[in-house]
DNA sequence: CCACGCTAGGTGTACTGTGCACCTACGGTG
DNA sequence: CACCGTAGGTGCACAGTACACCTAGCGTGG
């Protein structure tokens, strides 16, 4: 790196977005911590560190979105199981929404970012 | 607030939105910060706090991003008008472009929730 | 037998962005 | 004069995140 002055800010994803995406993982099917590490990459989360995924189930474990149970493993350590319960569909199908509006938002900026450089968003 | 154990954690936008939000305004043209206050509510940024922008705007200025210039006013204090430069213009087209993969993940999540909550997206 | 690697689930901690409260200063108006 | 609106700012505390690190079970190769 020879610019120090680098601007390396990026614009991530939306804060907390680890929730819905394993609340929705949850909704199609029960899984443990470990599997669902590899199932959130699928829906937009690259790299996300065991250490946020396991604080953010034990949240919402605590918090009544989701239910676990230990279950031992023959091949390995026991592992939690995970399940979604009606108050985490609530929290989900809210999450949902305001996620929508979100999108919404970020293609008005695309659709006005458009316009400032000059493509007509509808020729 | 009779229940305690209510959830209100909430998703919201993305992390440094702000930034992109600001270089959009002034690539559409040189404002002052108090002016892009108003005008950062109409890209979804409802309550942006003084706090935040004006340190967003300093932070650019020092990063090469925009440039400012101080100018007197007859009606009130002096205000400080805000250009983008050249780099400023690079970084939101960068930026731009990872808000629409963004946008593509969000589409992503809403399709596949849909799939989950039994609604066909294409009928 | 022991070292190593893979699975599985964590803790501790520092960084960073954001939100809230608060402050200065200028000009106009009652 | 006191007060309001404009304009720009500081200080601080909280929350989410990123990074490093740890424990433990089981299987395999030397």
């Amino acid at each position: 790196m020879s610019r120090a002055s680098q601007v390396d800010v990026a614009v991530t994803l939306p804060r907390n977005y680890l929730r819905p995406c394993l609340l929705l993982l949850l909704g199609e099917g029960t899984a443990h911590g470990y599997e669902l590490m590899d199932q959130v990459a699928e829906l937009g989360l690259s790299k996300v560190d065991p250490a946020g995924l396991y604080r953010c189930l034990r949240a919402m474990d605590e918090e009544g979105l989701v239910e676990s149970r230990w279950e031992p493993s023959t091949v390995g350590p026991a592992r939690r199981t995970y399940g979604l319960t009606d108050e985490g569909r609530d929290w989900l199908r809210g999450v949902s929404e305001s996620l929508a509006d979100l999108n919404r938002v970020l293609g008005l900026f695309q659709r006005r970012y458009g316009v400032l450089e000059g493509r007509d968003p509808s020729p």
